[in-house]
DNA sequence: TCTGGGGTCCTAGGACCC
DNA sequence: TCTGGGGTCCTAGGACCC
């Protein structure tokens, strides 16, 4: 028997997160702004009902705050992070197998006991998370995880199922519900696709069901091919394989405004390197290759344009900040050109593997003394920054700070990381 | 005037090899 | 004038996701 898959995913998540806070901000259009300010990441209901677009820029709809009412938050990722920590806490209490897809997701299997009432179980699920988060969620329920994911969907899009969508009680419903589902809806298929598909006239989630698994791999690729065995029930995506190492970790950000210091920029590349090797380290892997890219604005019709990224690896797989701080300042010289608006600039570490699979060959040479310094001296960085925040203590000698930090002007509190921002409540 | 950031996987095509 | 065929590895870029 197939196992039983739940997807759970919550509305709104950054919106929900701050209104869980701000209570007295219910029923007002609320949105969350990306780095910068710059862009709506995140709408409560009100605000998508001004028709307010994901990923929409902040300054096209600021005019609502006077006519409207529209609050904007600047992200504030620590609580958003901490929320969805507690949510898959919740989640584990129903699950022998939680896997978090996303931020605002995760993948549940539900242990399939006889006559159990799945759709029940959705709601209880929905119920203990409104109640210990104040943060709603839709719930969907199959096979596999393409089709718990449409069901998902299905879910938010149509108010009378409760939030909750069983697909497996009922076989009948699977094709009901692909019937009303435009293509698009299907996790996988974007833009490309639904453009190359309805041309070919499959338009719903049954048509693309219908197409045939050797059709969607002979005339598109076995990506497709996969999502039509699973919106037919056959479950085509590998089950979560435990990987706790990233293929790459990218670190990037936009500047507060243009830069046209080579020194300023390469300590927001400093910046970046610092977390990306932090994030490295965390999960016990050595990466060959670390990638600078700077760029100008690229939506500005005024600005002079550049963009250009470099590349530079390291023999022997390594975790160091100072090695990697290195190679980055060498990359940057690659492609540094002087008289541009710099607009952002960013890194990615790539060629990761786990420490544990790194063999010493005949050819590598054996720990140095140096190395081990360098470790120690790593060490106490990273102990100051944890202690500290990021960037307290750096390796390379270079100019500190620069004014290269993104704008964030409307931060909330972390309301739960922090004992100094825990709400206070008046009773 | 003002347009984010962090990921995954796949494919095509070039370089190279025998 | 004629100019193999099959394989691997690597990289850049596309498409997609949240």
């Amino acid at each position: 028997m197939n196992d039983i898959i739940c997807l759970v995913d919550c509305n709104n998540m950054f919106a929900s997160c701050e209104l869980a806070f701000r209570p007295d901000l219910r029923g007002r259009p609320v949105v969350v702004l990306s780095s910068n300010d710059a862009c709506c990441i995140a709408r409560s209901y009100e605000a998508k009902a001004l028709g307010i677009k994901m990923a929409q820029p902040y300054f096209q709809v600021r005019h609502f705050e006077k006519t409207k009412g529209l609050i904007a938050f600047s992200a504030n990722f620590t609580l958003y992070t901490d929320m969805s920590q507690r949510i898959v806490s919740i989640l584990e209490k129903f699950s022998p197998d939680v896997s978090p897809y996303s931020i605002d997701e995760s993948f549940c299997v539900l242990p399939s006991l006889n006559n159990m009432n799945l759709e029940h179980i959705g709601k209880q699920i929905r119920g203990a998370i409104l109640k210990q988060t104040g943060i709603g969620t839709g719930v969907g329920i199959s096979t596999t995880k393409t089709l718990a994911k449409l069901a998902n969907n299905a879910a938010k899009k149509f108010p009378k199922s409760g939030g909750v969508v069983d697909l497996v009680t009922d076989p009948n419903r699977r094709e009901r519900m692909l019937a009303v589902m435009d293509i698009n809806e299907v996790w996988g298929v974007g833009k490309a696709l639904t453009a190359k598909l309805t041309a070919m006239g499959v338009n719903t989630a049954l048509d693309l069901s219908k197409f045939g698994e050797t059709a969607a791999k002979t005339q598109f690729s076995v990506v497709l091919a996969r999502t039509v065995s699973e919106l037919n029930g056959i479950p085509a995506i590998p089950a979560d394989d435990t990987v706790v190492v990233n293929r790459q970790i990218i670190a990037s950000r936009s500047y507060g405004e243009k830069i046209f210091d080579k020194e300023t920029v390469f300590s927001s590349i400093v910046h970046h390197v610092s977390r990306g090797v932090k994030k490295l380290r965390e999960q016990g892997a050595v990466a060959y290759s670390i990638s600078v890219t700077i760029g100008t604005n690229a939506n500005s019709s005024i600005d002079k344009q550049y963009q250009n990224a470099g590349t530079c690896r390291t023999a022997v797989g390594s975790d160091d900040l100072k090695t990697f701080t290195e190679l980055a300042r060498k990359a940057l010289d690659q492609i540094w050109r002087e008289g541009f608006p710099y607009a952002k600039s960013g890194i990615t570490i790539n060629d990761i593997t786990p420490k544990s699979n790194v063999q010493n060959d005949l050819f590598d040479l054996p720990t140095e003394p140096e190395d081990k310094k360098s470790e120690a001296v790593q060490s106490v960085i990273e102990n100051i920054n944890n202690r500290y925040g990021l960037g307290s203590a750096v390796v390379a000698s270079h100019k500190q700070g620069g004014d290269w930090q993104p704008k964030s002007e409307q931060r909330s509190p972390a309301y739960t990381t922090s004992w100094a921002d825990i709400p206070i409540v008046k009773a």
